[in-house]
DNA sequence: AACCATTGCAACCGCGAATCC
DNA sequence: AGGATTCGCGGTTGCAATGGT
């Protein structure tokens, strides 16, 4: 037996809202509310409209403070961060856009950001307009150990391939606990062929295509999900809600003039400079440098999350890691982070 | 001006999850 | 407990507007 339909398709609208409509909608929702049942609520409204059809209206376009118009870049920047970190799960995404709605940021992605993305080289070319790749949904938001191999592959062509690649990686959780940033050796130790090594002097070279490309050092070390990170202010015992950042590695190379380092980024068609000054942790060597630091001018960011709505977030993901609920959040300096 | 292709976005559809009874 | 109902989400479609020839 089929599924039994939502209304009776025979007597319901379709198609545009005419101004008539959306104002019965919004006095009756405005004087009633929803009253949780929005099957019943065309009749009550006196609109000859499928419930969920009334839901997605007043949800997308009538309902107070929404923003329709261009995206800003910040935001942007969320949401291909968000989309590289957990794939279109655009009701996540849209719910740190304030105004902005699932449909309206996935519409803006499918037919604007995408093609930014494509421009440059970060997602790959695809024929149709329509034509996006979900993901399944029976692969949790960090998945298996498996797919580390594909992540590694998928670098080899772009900037940030195996966040486009619709994917969230996580190897093992690690928990450390005092103040001591993780250091390359903590990377190593849960990153399988992590190489902490520098390039020898022999191996420096002007060719920027191999030290743009970070699996030669890092295989794996694409992104970093850490609860706790130094430096913010996450401690739970001073009432100020634990954090959670995700943020993106990227790799740079430059040529370095007395530490006056002109880096470039591959956006598929030659190398673009990038403001950046050299950091502590970058590596110079001869006239070149290598380093990692978040690009924002690639939309690469860190977004600072409430610990419990990234739990959230990844529980309902339905993680294959019994690990994030057992973040420990009061532990003062506690710290998780998860690799992928 | 007419035709066709492309674009942008509102709206629809189907399915899984959540909730109700 | 489990079937029915409803909600919410993501993918897709339809169509008007716009651009190009």
């Amino acid at each position: 037996m089929g599924r039994a339909p939502c209304c009776d398709k025979a007597n319901v609208k379709k198609g545009p809202w005419s101004p008539e409509e959306d104002s019965k909608l919004k006095e009756y929702i405005e004087k009633n509310g929803t009253g949780g049942n929005w099957i019943a609520l065309p009749q009550k409204a006196g609109l000859k409209r499928c419930g969920k059809s009334c839901r997605l209206r007043w949800l997308n376009y009538l309902r107070p403070h929404i923003k329709h118009g261009e995206f800003s870049s910040e935001e942007d920047r969320i949401i291909c961060t968000l989309f590289a970190t957990i794939g279109s799960r655009w009701s996540i995404i849209a719910g740190q856009l304030p105004g902005r709605t699932d449909n309206d940021v996935k519409n803006y992605w499918n037919t604007k950001l995408k093609k930014k993305l494509m421009a440059v080289g970060l997602v790959p070319h695809l024929n149709h307009r329509h034509s996006y790749t979900r993901k399944p949904s029976s692969q949790s938001l960090f998945s298996s150990h498996a797919s580390y191999q594909s992540s590694n592959t998928l670098y080899q062509s772009s900037v940030l391939p195996s966040s486009f690649a619709n994917s969230f990686h996580s190897l093992s959780p690690l928990y450390m606990t005092g103040t001591t940033p993780p250091s390359t050796l903590d990377f190593a130790s849960v990153v399988p062929n992590f190489s902490n090594e520098k390039p020898s002097s022999s191996s420096v070279t002007t060719d920027n295509s191999l030290l743009m490309n970070p699996s030669t050092y890092y295989p794996g070390k694409d992104n970093i999900l850490m609860f706790g990170s130094e430096g913010s202010p996450n401690s739970s015992s001073d009432g100020i809600k634990q954090e959670a950042v995700i943020g993106f590695q990227n790799y740079f190379a430059g040529n370095n003039h007395n530490n006056e380092v002109e880096p470039s980024i591959d956006d598929g068609q030659g190398f673009i400079p990038t403001s950046y000054s050299v950091q502590g942790s970058d590596q110079i060597i001869g006239n070149n440098f290598w380093g990692e630091k978040l690009n924002e001018d690639f939309g690469e960011t860190s977004l600072r999350y409430d610990l419990e709505d990234v739990k959230k977030l990844i529980i309902h993901s339905g993680s294959d890691l019994d690990t994030p609920a057992s973040v420990d959040a009061s532990k003062d300096g506690a710290r998780a982070m998860y690799y992928f």
